[in-house]
DNA sequence: CCACAAAACTTGTATATACAACCAAAATCC
DNA sequence: GGATTTTGGTTGTATATACAAGTTTTGTGG
């Protein structure tokens, strides 16, 4: 089987709600309809609806029927983006500066935070990225080197490090945390801000099958810079 | 049928993970075992794993098997949570101070925030949080009237509104945002900082079946609190 | 011993069927 | 007209079966 049947039917459905022919709110074919259109069983009909409702595109209520979910629900998870995209999209330039890119010995909270020993060599990388030539963001980085060996070759003016990752190893989980810090003489310096100002630090921990790859500490200053949009979390609860 | 049986098989098999009978990255039954044992079809007990893989909990691989998955990503999902459980199950003490609750004529932005219209009346509320006895954050709350009636009412001494809310109206959907800033003399005031420093605020507005409920600006000091712990995002993409 | 084939077992997809639970609208009764 | 019951449609759960696709183990032939 060249592409699952299931698989077609939601590709139908999503086609629909983005061209606007099914819009909000409005009621989509039942289980029964979709297996007789498709020429399919009920339950291969359901298990479209079904995963389309898991992944928030519809809801459904015993009974009644399934429905097409609100759209502003819709961008939701997967938020770890590369800040160089996230720029873009917004129609801005995007530049960025390698300060250091370097092996050290690894200090112990990124030690433990990677899984190595105390004083193993560590790839260190320090990169400002700039929105409209106005820096909008220091990334300090720390890579796991039995992970990622060729990280220390790479040309990070052209990619940058998250999405270099991203595409060596498949990332399984990311680990965030957000703190408000004023930042020191060194960050001041390096984001051009005058005096010291509320700056958000979003500590970004990832993981792949093997175990954790990079830490992340990333910078920007509060006026500049707010995380989310939408940050959707799901309200799933373990059944 | 009381509980469904394929939730029977979730439950013993968390059960399994939690004692620790079933260690990170050992195999599970397969389906057929699993079947056999509960006395229930191949698809009942594949319904199971599959949901426990959605969770996070498990990973399949075709022809291979079904593993318990690293725990790291576990808690994960779900940190919408109430800030005096969040306080209670670090063994702190919680409680709370009401400063407001009243109706007034609501704020162009709060009004398009909760689809209301310029002026029309809506609900505040103003709490701040104490962790033993130290102001934790300031919650400034907005509430839609026409879904949440009894707002006003309520006795916020005893219950979060968030708690609250929750239990009133179930949430479909929450959109975060997360800032830096530095607080106004009132905040600082309330959370007892002598003089201003970074601050996070979360503004959150959730959302119900029929439409945005509320809009709360949360706002805690950034030596006192963090956002996180583990902010797990999912990393699913739309198939 | 090694290479290859076959078997056994796993998860993945799909079907046909049955009944339960739930809801809304239509029909009926008073 | 209004309350009640019936009916039809919808989603939810469960089963038995079949075959596809992938991996590992076993067996066989050389």
């Amino acid at each position: 089987m060249a592409v699952a049947k299931f698989a077609e039917i939601k590709e139908h459905m999503l086609t629909q709600i983005e061209i606007g022919a099914w819009p909000e709110h409005s009621r989509v074919p039942s289980e029964n309809e979709l297996a007789e259109q498709f020429s399919v069983s009920r339950m291969t009909a359901r298990r479209a609806l079904q995963e389309l409702t898991e992944q928030g595109i519809l809801y459904r209520t015993q009974g009644v029927g399934s429905f097409v979910a609100a759209l502003k629900s819709q961008s939701s998870l997967l938020e770890i983006r590369n800040i160089a995209d996230e720029i873009q999209s917004r129609g801005h330039s995007y530049s960025a500066q390698l300060l250091q890119l370097t092996e050290l010995p690894c200090p112990a909270v990124i030690a433990s935070a990677l899984g190595l020993k105390h004083q193993q060599q560590v790839f260190f990388s320090l990169i400002v990225h700039y929105e409209d030539q106005v820096p909008l963001q220091l990334e300090a980085r720390y890579v796991n080197p039995q992970q990622i060996p060729d990280y220390i070759q790479q040309d990070f003016s052209h990619i940058t490090p998250h999405l270099y990752l991203s595409q060596v190893a498949p990332l399984t989980e990311a680990e965030h945390t957000v703190e408000a810090i004023l930042p020191d003489h060194f960050t001041c310096q390096h984001l051009h801000l005058k005096k010291p100002e509320a700056c958000l630090r979003l500590t970004r921990r990832t993981f792949s099958r093997d175990g954790a790859v990079s830490l992340a500490y990333l910078t920007s200053p509060g006026s500049r810079y707010r995380l989310g949009g939408h940050l959707n979390f799901a309200l799933e609860k373990r059944s």
